[in-house]
DNA sequence: TAGTGGTCTAGACCACATG
DNA sequence: ATGTGGTCTAGACCACTAC
C-alpha cells in the first residue's frame, strides 16, 4: 500500500491546492526545497511537479517557479452513455428495434471516402417505451463484415463498439422539433423538443459511421463534469 | 526548434499509433529496444512512453511489454464556449443585456450552501438578436464582492470566470420547448425546440454559481471530440 | 525464473526569464 | 547575473507476472 514517493509528493501538493490552502497564483516551493523536505532526488520532484502540470493544476515559468494554475472552463469531460447500459442502470429493461436497412452509395456529406454504405434505422426503448429513434450509417468499405450481421437485437452501435477499433470521434449536440417520422417512431406530438445527437466516427483519415440519434427531451439528458479530481 | 529527445520518442510512436500503422493491441518495442534505437537512457525512454500512458494511447504490463490502447468510447471532450468569443468568432457583434438583478434567500436545489443568493437574469445577443437567455444564480457567500458590480455590458459569466477561481464543474444539457417569457426572450414562437445547458461550479465543496441557459435549437449546438491527438 | 516496467539516485549541462 | 526549471545520464534495486 506504500505509494511511490512521486505520487506522494504529487498528492500531498494536489490535496493543498484543492483545499484551497494553495490557491490559484500562489508560489509552490522550489525543486531544491522540495528535495529537502522529502529527502529526496531532483528527478522524483520533478516526476511529481510534471505530473500536476500535465493535470492542468500547476504552471511552470522558468526563473520564476511553479505556481498554483487557475482552472480553465474551455473543456469538459463528457460522458457517452451506452444506451444499453444506461438504461440497464436505471433499472429498465433495453431493447433494440430494427426497422429498416439497406445499402445506398457513397454520400460524402455522410462519411468521408468512397464506398458504399450500410444504412440502418432503429429505434431503442426502455421498457418498451421509445427512448431514441437513429438512424445509423456505416461505411462497407471500412467495415465489410457487417454485411453479414443482423441487428434484429443487438444494435449497430453496440456491435460496432465491440468489433470495431476507431481513433477519432465527433459528436453534435442540438435541440430540433420532432417531425413526421421521427415523432412517430418516438410515439410523441409532432413540435416534441427532442435532444439531437450526432456522432463521426474516424480510424485515422477513415470514416467509419456517421449516426444520427433523437431522444425525447423530457426523457433525457447528457451530463458533463469537469473536477481537478479525475478519478471515477 | 530542435524537440527533446523524449517528445521525439512520444511523438514518433504516436504517429504510428494514430497513422494506423500500430494497432491496437499492438506491442511496442520494450524501453531497452528503444534505449538502443534512440542512444539514450533508458530514463528518456520511460518519460515518453508514460506520456503516452498518461494520454491513454498506450497500456503497460510488467513482463509483458508495452501495447497500444484501444480507444474507449466512455468519455470525450466537450468544448465549452465563452459566447462572447464564439459570437466574435462568427465575425458577429456581441452584446449582453442585463433584465433583472435580485436577491433571494437561499435555496438548496439551486446552490448548496447557506447564504443568500444573487439573481442575474439576461439575454446575450449576437449582432442585436437574441442568441440565448441566462438565469444565474451566484453565492453571495461565496463571492461576496459581486454585490458591487455591475452587469450592463459585461456578463455574469465572463466576471465570475475572470475574478473567481473554481476547482469542479458540472453540465447538464436538455432539450425543452421555449415557453412564455424564454420565448419572449428569445422572440421565437412557444413551442420552438430549445437547447437548455445547466452548468453549477464549486470551489472544493462550497456552491458558487447556478446557471441555466436557453439557445435556440436552430441558432445552436455543441461540440464534443475524442481524439487522441490533443492538441488543437 | 527471467524479463519487464516502476522507481529512485546523484550527479551534469543548458536555456531561459526575471530581478 | 543568477536561480529556476528542462533535460539527460548511467547506473541501481525492486515488484510483478507471464512464461
Amino acid at each position: 500500500m506504500t505509494l511511490p514517493l512521486h505520487e506522494r509528493i504529487r498528492r500531498g501538493l494536489e490535496a493543498d491546492i484543492l483545499s484551497g490552502a494553495l490557491p490559484p497564483g500562489t508560489r509552490l516551493p522550489t525543486e531544491a526545497e522540495l528535495m529537502v523536505r522529502y529527502d529526496c532526488a531532483r528527478m522524483t520532484v520533478s516526476k511529481a511537479l510534471s505530473a500536476l502540470t500535465a493535470a492542468g493544476l500547476v504552471e511552470r515559468r522558468k526563473r520564476a517557479g511553479s505556481f498554483v494554475a487557475r482552472p480553465r472552463m474551455h473543456s469538459m469531460v463528457l460522458d457517452i452513455p451506452d444506451l444499453a447500459a444506461e438504461v440497464a442502470r436505471r433499472g429498465q429493461h433495453y431493447r433494440y428495434e430494427m426497422i429498416d436497412r439497406s445499402i445506398i452509395a457513397a454520400d460524402p456529406a455522410l462519411i468521408a471516402g468512397k464506398g458504399e454504405l450500410l444504412r440502418v434505422e432503429g429505434v431503442h426503448h426502455a421498457d418498451d417505451r421509445p427512448l431514441a429513434v437513429e438512424d445509423r450509417y456505416i461505411s462497407l468499405a471500412a467495415v465489410p463484415e457487417i454485411a453479414e450481421v443482423e441487428f434484429t437485437s443487438i444494435s449497430p452501435g453496440a456491435w460496432l463498439l465491440a468489433h470495431v477499433p476507431w481513433t477519432e470521434a465527433e459528436l453534435r449536440i442540438a435541440a430540433v422539433a420532432a417531425q413526421g417520422e421521427v415523432a412517430l417512431r418516438l410515439d410523441r406530438p409532432a413540435g416534441t423538443a427532442c435532444l439531437t445527437v450526432e456522432r463521426r466516427t474516424w480510424r485515422g483519415a477513415e470514416g467509419i459511421t456517421f449516426v444520427r440519434q433523437h431522444f425525447d427531451g423530457n426523457d433525457y439528458d447528457l451530463v458533463a463534469k469537469f473536477g481537478p479530481s479525475r478519478r471515477d
